[in-house]
RNA sequence: GGGCCGGUAGCUCAGGUGGUUAGAGCGCACGCCUGAUAAGCGUGAGGUCGUAAGUUCAACUCUUACUCGGCCCA
């Protein structure tokens, strides 16, 4: 051993080989990203990867279309990365997964947005050509697209950018007209009727967001009605009495409803027998009509009773509709809150009226008009009247007013005032701050419950809008309730218990509304017959329909264009052209057929004879179960008999820190905006992949924080992988077969890793997946096999067999880390793949690593891990004493029992990171402080070290290796 | 008000068919190292599992009620 003296003061900093690397600790994303992002977008990465994966088995996200207004929030900002992960994951894997992202653009909402902007300008919405208006929704619509497009992408969302699928591109139109023309051939298209709110004043129905409530008075009165006919004998002739704060829909009155279980008796109080609940026998005293001190009880029973009972309406002497006798029917709306426990019902003035009457076979009868008149043939008080006015109107109803005079007049009112104490919640209009009432208008419906018919679908698809819209019926089928349900049993759902909800749903829902009396969205293109009232199914005007959109948008329907598209067999005088359009729901239901048949983006094209749901999965917020979830369904299996999707997966909602739902009003918003300027989008890709989305979860300063945290260990992992790889070469890479146990070891561990990863990429299971790469990352790299062998990479001679394993396991385990961050950090792994190998591709244009199969006894490598934690556990209480400090100085004694044979001494001490090991018959581990010389180089102490600062063998040989000028 | 879902350490998450002292990572505290250095290593303190009953020899795990929170509907 050539030892000089002067060695034990030398510096052997120089000779030891420490990591290097240019890559900096600190990211500085917020600063970083953008150039990342650019270069990807000059580059066409998204594009690239489609060459790339040509052929390649497709895996289909269909992205639901969020709408097109207003800015990005963390709600948009979770669900595309969501979708980016599944995109990315399933590339990496192989696959050809292209992302195109869509906005639903049609709807109410950019509609206000626009009459907003008029009333600002002083304009009135009625003055202008509606073609003008949906040109300026329109444009709304395209500015909020641009805008949203540019929020996302700097999320780092690997999509289309440039070829987004919008619901109000002409070509859309087309198919969503297209779409519902299937339903109207295949007759699963009807024209029925519905309450809704209505605004006589604007002469216009209101969504429910367009009303305001307000407490207002009203008349309230009670109305007797004789009982003609009952299977209870005492009841004949008796009088059932209802109260109602509407007196106007007595006139539209068509039956009476009870309450099964609610107690009914006729009493008398020396006058007439009338019939109420029990309960509110001391509410009919206070409002006069009852002397509740001097009861007679005729009859006494429950509700139930009195099935089959039939009244006669007040004004039967008018004959006509008011001559038929009115059923009383089971309600389980009504309650004994208030009134008389009986209540009328005017099916075309309230839901439950509606459809308690509907299931009996009443129907509306649309006495009252737009403007709140009834109708000029209606036998009371038609318009013509010079005492009729709007049902809206106080003094039309007050307990003066015409309806009170005339029952009172027929002595069916028992009472009737209007004071403070009838103070109630009413809907008003939001604009004019006027009444609104419910009314029934007719609406267009798709039925659930009728059966389909044999449809066989797949004929002669028209060019560029995809699927047949010739569907032909023969026999007897499903309907589409029962398509639905089917379709969903054969679907996957991530989490499970999203079936149940949908399914639910599904069995419980009505008729679909389709129609909206609107003007910014798809028209419902149909020509009904004036004479038959049937609509016109004709495939040629169909297609001729079809392709006017197609080619021009929903201005093309028109009533200018309407004779056109008839062509020359029909008269448009013969027919009424609807001008309702379709419900937003039934544009998105429709996205499957615009986006993945038509043929427009070719990546998503199936190939040839592909069968079945042609996306693989759809991604959204679990309200979307009442939602697009649902509209798919439907649209698809009425039109195609089968879901659009084969898998369904939903996430939750994200709350704030506490668990609180985000609001504006209570500044607890969290907007991803800020996040990507403070952190930087790989951090809120990390936290929105770490937490369980299927869940409601949260965001929040702490929180963030700690994700801001993982991500600096993972940054950090891959930061030490670079500068150990410093200058490796592919010639240093050693077989695996000859390399020591411990890379033996730590490939098995890989190889657990990677099995775990991809199980979590086939469940969707990102936070599983983050979980298991920074566990990887901390546990079995940074704190046991990097902090091992870091004495053999700085001071091995760069030839010794033990460094050329580890750097080639090394080299293994950034090539697959790597690829395994990549879809979650896409801007720090591209970072790192950049600094390792500059100017080459993007790290997303890799593929899934490949592993060398490694077996490894992994039992004996747990026992010796755990017995390195009791060797640790030693240690501490000497280093707390402070008679060592590092672990180098304790010579450390275990029980040979607990160490494999074929360990050597030597093996023990490097795996635990100490002085000199040996083996006793012993069972616990003990430690003692050394009295070997700390080698000046690897500062190891060794027996064979002359005195501290010298050179122990192995350094000795590294040093002269190195052949150092003095 | 109804339907469905959820509430495990400061944070993010694990905890088959009920069974020894409820786990991990991060954070935190303390210590070591100063050759991954605004990094790395070690040790440790933190939950009785939303609350209360019940079933059971035994419950985080089953039942019920309540409570808090969420989505959808009225």
């Amino acid at each position: 051993m050539a030892q000089q003296s002067d060695d034990t003061t030398r510096d052997w900093r120089p000779t030891v080989f420490l990591p290097k690397t240019s890559f900096p600790m600190k990211a500085g994303l917020p600063q970083k990203e953008p150039g990342i992002l650019e270069k990807w977008q000059s580059e066409d990465l998204h594009g690239t990867l489609r060459a790339q994966r040509a052929g390649r088995e497709k895996f289909i996200l269909h992205d639901g279309p969020p709408y097109a207004n207003g800015d990005m929030h963390i709600g948009h900002a979770l669900n595309h990365i969501l979708k980016d992960m599944v995109c990315r994951s399933q590339t990496l894997l192989g696959k050809d997964a292209p992302y195109v992202l869509g906005w639903d653009c049609h709807g109410l909402p950019i509609e206000w947005k626009v009459e907003e902007q008029y009333r600002k300008k002083k304009k009135n919405k009625d003055e202008v050509p509606a073609k003008e208006f949906r040109a300026e929704c329109r444009a709304y619509a395209a500015h909020w697209v641009d805008v949203q497009r540019e929020q996302l992408k700097r999320l780092g969302i690997l999509g289309d950018w440039d070829h987004p699928y919008l619901t109000m591109d002409p070509q859309a139109e087309g198919t969503i007209v297209a779409e519902l023309l299937k339903f109207a051939e295949s007759g699963q298209l009807y024209r029925g009727a519905k309450p809704v709110m209505w605004s006589p004043v604007e002469k216009t129905a209101l969504a429910e967001a367009e009303v305001e409530y307000e407490d207002i008075t009203s008349t309230q009165i009670d109305v007797a009605f004789e009982i003609a006919e009952s299977p209870i004998k005492e009841l004949i002739g008796a009088y059932a009495v209802i109260w109602t704060t509407t007196p106007w829909t007595i006139p539209v009155n068509q039956a009476l409803a009870y309450g099964d279980e609610i107690e009914y008796v006729a009493i008398s109080d020396g006058g007439s027998v009338r019939v109420l609940a029990r309960d509110l026998i001391g509410q009919a005293g206070q409002r006069g009509w009852l002397d509740t001190t001097n009861l007679k009880f005729v009859w006494e029973g429950k509700g139930s009773d009195l099935a089959g009972t039939k009244v006669r309406h007040p004004m039967h002497k008018l004959g006509g509709f008011f001559e038929t006798l009115r059923p009383m029917l089971a309600g389980n709306f009504v309650t004994t809150d208030a009134g008389t426990g009986i209540v009328h019902l005017a099916p075309d003035h309230g839901e439950d009226d509606f459809d308690l009457c509907k299931a009996h076979g009443i129907n509306p009868v649309f006495a009252v008009e737009a403007d709140g008149g009834y109708r000029a043939d209606w036998l009371w008080l038609p318009r013509t009247d010079e005492r009729s006015g709007s049902v809206i109107n106080a003094k039309f109803t007050a307990p003066d007013g015409p309806i009170c005079e005339d029952l009172r007049s027929v002595g069916a009112l028992l009472s009737a005032k209007n004071d403070a104490s009838t103070l109630h919640s009413y809907p008003h209009s939001w604009r004019s701050k006027a009444k609104v009432i419910y009314r029934c208008t007719p609406q267009w419906f798709v039925a659930i419950d009728k059966p389909l018919g044999v449809l066989e679908f797949g004929a002669a698809p028209l060019d560029g809008i995809g699927g047949a819209i010739a569907a032909t019926v023969s026999g007897p089928s499903a309907t589409l309730r029962e398509t639905a349900l089917k379709a969903l049993s054969e679907t996957r759902f991530v989490p499970e218990k999203g079936r149940n909800r949908i399914r639910s749903m599904v069995e419980g829902r009505p008729d679909w509304v389709l129609s909206r009396q609107r003007a910014w969205g798809v028209p419902i293109t149909l020509f009904v017959n004036r004479e038959t009232g049937d609509y016109l199914v004709d495939p040629e005007v169909n297609a001729r329909i079809i392709a006017a959109i197609t080619a021009n948008g929903v201005d093309a329907w028109d009533e200018e264009h309407a004779q056109e598209l008839l062509g020359s067999k029909y008269d448009l005088a013969d027919y009424e052209r609807v001008s309702d359009i379709l419900d937003v729901w039934f544009d998105s239901g429709s996205t499957h057929a615009f986006v993945l048949e038509s043929g427009r983006w070719p990546a998503l094209t199936r190939p040839e004879g592909y069968e079945g749901p042609l996306a693989d999965v759809y991604l959204e917020g679990s309200d979307q179960h009442r939602g697009w979830f649902q509209s798919s369904l439907l649209e698809s299996c009425g039109t195609r008999g089968h879901a659009p999707y084969k898998a369904v997966v939903t996430h939750g909602f994200t709350m704030d820190a506490k668990g609180k739902k985000m609001s504006k009003s209570l500044g607890n918003t969290v907007n991803p905006l800020d996040v990507m300027r403070d952190y930087g989008a790989d951090i809120i890709r990390l936290w929105a992949l770490s937490v369980d989305y299927t869940e409601d979860h949260r965001i929040g300063p702490e929180i963030l924080k700690g994700v801001a945290d993982q991500y600096r260990k993972l940054r950090n992992s891959f930061r030490y992988l670079l500068g150990a790889l410093a200058d490796y070469d592919e010639a240093e890479a050693l077989p695996v077969d000859q390399m020591p146990e411990l890379e033996r070891y730590m490939l098995a561990l890989l190889g657990d890793l990677d099995i775990t990863l991809r199980g979590a990429v086939e469940n969707y299971d990102f936070d599983l997946y983050t979980r298991a790469l920074a566990d990887f990352c901390n546990e079995d790299l940074s704190a046991f096999f990097f902090d091992i062998r870091k004495d053999r990479l700085y001071c091995d001679a760069p030839g010794s067999i033990e460094r050329r394993a580890y750097r080639t396991v090394l080299d293994m385990l950034f090539h697959a880390l790597i690829r395994y961050a990549a879809p979650v950090l896409v801007f720090t792994s591209e970072e790192v793949w950049q600094s390792r190998y500059p100017d080459s591709d993007s790290v997303h244009l890799l593929e899934w690593p490949e592993l060398p199969d490694v077996q490894a006894d992994k039992a004996r490598w747990e026992n010796l891990r755990r017995l390195r934690e009791q060797v640790m556990e030693a240690i501490e209480p000497l280093r707390r004493e402070k008679h060592i400090r590092s672990g180098l100085e304790a010579e450390v004694t275990v029980p040979g029992s607990a160490v494999p044979y074929e360990f050597s001494d030597a093996d023990l001490a490097e795996l635990f990171i100490t002085g000199t090991v040996t083996r006793a018959q012993q069972d616990g581990v003990s430690v003692a402080k050394t009295t070997d010389a700390k080698c000046g180089r690897c500062w190891r102490h060794l027996p064979e070290v002359a005195e501290d600062g010298a050179l122990c063998n192995r350094c000795a040989d590294a040093v002269a290796d190195m052949d150092m000028p003095e």
